[in-house]
RNA sequence: GCGGGCGUGGUGGAAUUGGUAGACACGCCGGCUUUAGGUGCCGGUGGCGCAAGCCAUGGGGGUUCGAGUCCCUCCGCCCGCACCA
């Protein structure tokens, strides 16, 4: 109040006048922006004699369609604040901008309407490009591309070719994913719960010849380099799950009818004298022929026909009950000679293993289950605690009827003892297996990268030569796919003379999965403007690993574990530093925005667009709310309310700050100071010590905001009470500084009218040791662990100075007079217990 | 089934190592100023109770002087994997 009264006449006038200049976002960013945008501010050389440390900030690149939504905002929010924050701690950053410009959507797009992807792909991509820029977002842009540029996919071709010509890009005919509504084949991460990612169809299984990636020869690689990196545990728990290594044996099995030999896998060669049966899986190429000739070749085939077509998923099913159909065949059991009788059963997969088992019914459940069912034998050769326990029994213990050389021994023990005694006996060998099988690249689609290779009838497989590149994707009348790529169609395209023999020859179809461009596109941004190559390994290692990366969860094991599969073959073919082995250093995933506790989506009707949003409140408005609605890794329920209630914190801040620009002396801080000032001194100190351990250490952009919120809500007018003009200027040039990483406009603006300073170019600001030392606080008072009092105490005071403030307030006495006092407890500079009995 | 995460006011959330539960904000209530109105400013706000106080972090139990935090157990929600031999 007094302050208020105090005011002349003049200086209401002053104020009234200055009610029109309002916290006018629509005024302010634009004016910014176009600093920036002038002056190139984010634009970041490859200069290696720049002596600041390098830090390469990368948000996953939107696949662009349509226009952004609110994890745009999001996801480049969280990364921008990564990005001023380390370009204001003294290191150069790359933080750059692209486009996952190929892929389904659009093309589907096209086959409704007849647009040509490239055209709606390049309208989507231009209202992203403005909506980035009407956000702030410090990006180089002079690193932009778009992976469906031939530019850049001339490189991805490179790459194709360079993988294959290393044997690590190849043609195989295998059991793939087909995915009926796409019609085109899929990646095995591409199917869920048997249905297709995108499209929701149930995909059948299809035998065809498809072009792989060798991932599964990294499949030890990129397991054991997850250690070094930091990465959310989750996701690397994910991708271990994934590349599901397992320990244990080759053993073979002869069936001596036939003279053939069955190897299986197994994780458990210590129960292998508890093998009873033997089992193939349907698909296993053996099994009808094992049935010729025995009178079971007419039930074996049927079952093999039903268990083809059934519903994969359905197949998949653990809790189905177990059926099968006896071959009429036998195997040996390599460790006794006991002939086993084999059956065909569709809960053995031929994906994994060797597509056969031995089954031990006494230690395995699902072949207990079968052997149940079947009325198979079941014999234990692992003993319980209880030698008559429930069996199966999976636990360990030590081994019976399993002849005199292994009963007795631990199951453990002898698990290496019968692998090494099969050895010697050429039956078996240790072996490791995975779940992790080729990355199938080959997509029966147009809008994607086109595979750069020729087939010969007398060459083969003939690689596109390097001067020939890009293969530029054709342009096709229908943009259907009929089984076979749209691109077949295109015949003048097709039909090419052979590179190497020069007769005719016709082009591979198929176009690249578009994960393939997702897999590298972050070398790129290192030298994206190369035209002699996909980037010069020198520029790579100036940036290389991603020092942040940051996106979505629902890539953890897709694009993320593609991506290090390409950086450690890239690197091992040369093409990388050694040194640079993974991809991303450090990973943060953040989370959904969700209305209502649901997902946004245009079915539901309950999407919150970022444009209008950004329209009616500014840019920094819209961000700060999504970073303070809660922690970023975590899923956020959106509140309008609570983005107006952050636009009012902006506007009081950029009030506070032109006002004070108005009416305040420009003045340091005083050498004298007052109780006003010190306590605005102090907040300001400790709020720059909570931003930044909450910027450096966490990613808790939340708590960060907060703290400036309350550093702000110090210097309202009214709370400041008699506190210096340089003091309340320090202290409101800190809050606009510390909230430069969230609100880039906004601050640059206060700050700027507070200082005539540039706040990006200034220093991240440093706490004075001394101001965040507090000289006294409140002791709290317990009695027997419940808070009694509180009293004033001087920092650093003794234990029994302590004992003796707690002791003495009046509350205090009434719960310990006449009582025993057991026991005292001394937290230093915080809390007073005292324990009686009651 | 296996693995991981989570559960705190009317709401979003805070509480770095066991030490004042509910920071900050939304919403709501009251007041002031100004206005045509929104805006702005000040104060209040977990529940019960007149108060002293008691009760409160999904339920129950335990360890401890002291538990949202650690342990056991149960319930609920979310995510990933799942007949992987």
């Amino acid at each position: 109040m007094r302050s208020g009264l105090r005011r002349a006449p003049l200086l209401s006038f002053a104020l009234a006048m200055d009610a029109e200049r309002r916290y006018d976002p629509a005024e302010i960013e634009p004016r910014w922006q176009r600093v920036w945008a002038e002056e190139g501010t984010w634009e970041v050389a490859n200069d290696a004699t720049d002596q600041r440390p390098a830090s390469y900030v990368l948000e996953m690149l939107p696949y662009p369609s349509g226009e952004p939504h609110i994890g745009h905002l999001k996801v480049y929010s969280v990364g921008d604040a990564v990005a001023h924050f380390h370009r204001r701690t003294g290191r150069r950053v790359l933080h750059p901008m692209g486009y996952d410009a190929f892929g389904l959507p659009a093309e589907n797009h096209a086959i409704a309407t007849g647009v040509h992807p490239r055209d709606s792909t390049a309208a989507a991509i231009e209202s992203f490009q403005k909506q980035f820029r009407r956000w702030g977002i410090s990006i180089d842009w002079t690193r932009e591309f778009g992976t469906h540029e031939p530019r850049v996919y001339r490189w991805t071709q490179w790459i194709f070719l360079e993988l294959f010509k290393r044997g690590l890009a190849y043609q195989k005919q295998a059991a793939v994913n087909w995915d009926p509504v796409e019609e085109t084949v899929l990646a095995n991460e591409q199917v869920k719960d048997g249905r297709g990612e995108r499209s929701g169809a149930l995909v059948e299984v299809r035998q065809l010849t498809q072009w792989f990636f060798a991932i599964t020869e990294y499949a030890d690689r990129l397991l054991d380099d997850l250690v070094g990196i930091r990465w959310p545990e989750h996701v690397k728990t994910m991708q271990r799950n994934w590349i599901g290594r397992s320990e244990g044996a080759q053993v073979t099995f002869a069936c001596d009818d036939l003279g053939t030999e069955y190897p299986v896998f197994t994780t458990r060669p210590d129960t292998l004298f508890g093998a009873t049966f033997f089992v193939m899986a349907p698909e296993h190429p053996d099994v009808l022929r094992l049935a010729e000739g025995t009178g079971r070749e007419q039930a074996v085939a049927e079952y093999v026909n039903r268990a083809l077509i059934a519903d994969k998923q359905l197949r998949g099913d653990a809790d189905k009950p177990k059926t099968g159909v006896a071959l009429g065949r036998t195997v040996t059991n390599p460790v006794n000679g006991e002939q086993l009788p084999m059956y065909v059963a569709d809960y053995v997969l031929m994906e994994y293993g060797t597509g056969a088992i031995m089954a031990v019914p006494a230690h395995d459940e699902r072949d207990f289950a079968f052997a149940h069912a079947y009325e198979l034998p079941v014999r234990r050769v692992i003993s319980d605690a209880d030698p008559d326990g429930e069996l199966p029994y999976t636990g360990d213990g030590p081994l019976v009827n399993c002849g005199p050389e292994f009963d007795g021994l631990p199951n453990r023990e002898a698990l290496g003892s019968i692998v090494s005694w099969l050895e010697g006996q050429g039956t078996g060998s240790a072996s490791v297996n995975y779940r992790l099988r080729d990355w199938l690249i080959s997509r029966q689609r147009y809008w994607g990268t086109p595979i750069p290779i020729i087939h010969c009838a007398d060459c083969g497989l003939v690689p596109v030569p390097d001067a020939d590149l890009p293969v530029l994707l054709p342009d096709v009348e229908d943009y259907k796919p009929k089984g076979r790529s749209p691109l077949a169609a295109a015949e003048d395209w097709v039909n090419v003379a052979c590179p190497s023999c020069g007769a005719a020859a016709k082009r591979e179809t198929d176009t690249m999965d578009t994960f393939v461009d997702s897999s590298w596109y972050f070398l790129r941004y290192c030298d994206a403007n190369n035209d002699e190559a996909a980037w010069d390994p020198a520029a790579v290692a100036q940036w290389m690993p991603v020092d942040q990366y940051i996106g979505g969860v629902e890539h953890a094991i897709l694009h993320l574990l593609y991506a290090r599969f390409f950086t450690k073959a890239l690197s091992d073919l040369g093409h990388l530093p050694a040194g640079v082995q993974e991809p991303f250093a450090a990973l943060f995933t953040q989370g959904m925005i969700l209305r209502d506790g649901d997902k946004m989506s245009k079915s539901k009707g309950n999407v919150v667009a970022p444009a209008p949003l950004v329209q009616r409140f500014g840019a920094d408005t819209a961000r700060c709310y999504i970073l303070f609605i809660g922690p970023p890794d975590q899923d956020a329920d959106w509140s309008d309310n609570g983005a107006e209630g952050m636009h009012r914190f902006l506007g009081r801040l950029w009030r506070l700050c032109a006002e004070a620009a108005d009416e305040l002396p420009a003045e340091a801080v005083p050498d004298t100071i007052g109780a006003d000032d010190e306590r605005l001194l102090r907040k300001s100190a400790w709020a720059i010590d909570k931003v930044s351990s909450d910027m450096g250490e966490r990613f808790n952009f939340n708590t960060a905001i907060a703290a400036v919120m309350e550093l702000v809500n110090e210097l309202t007018p009214a709370k400041r009470g008699e506190a210096a003009p340089g003091s309340v200027r320090f202290a409101l040039g800190t809050a606009a500084s510390l909230l430069s990483p969230f609100a880039p406009h906004v601050s640059a603006d206060a700050y700027h009218l507070l200082t005539g300073e540039r706040v990006w170019e200034q220093p991240w600001p440093v706490a004075d040791p001394a101001l965040l030392q507090a000289e006294g606080f409140e002791l709290v008072c317990q009695v027997n662990g419940k808070v009694r009092d509180r009293v004033s105490a001087p920092t650093g005071a003794s234990r029994d100075e302590l004992l003796a403030l707690a002791r003495a307030t009046p509350k205090m006495r009434t719960y310990i007079d006449g009582h025993d006092v057991i026991k005292e407890i001394v937290v230093p500079d915080k809390l007073v217990n005292i324990v009686v009995r009651p």
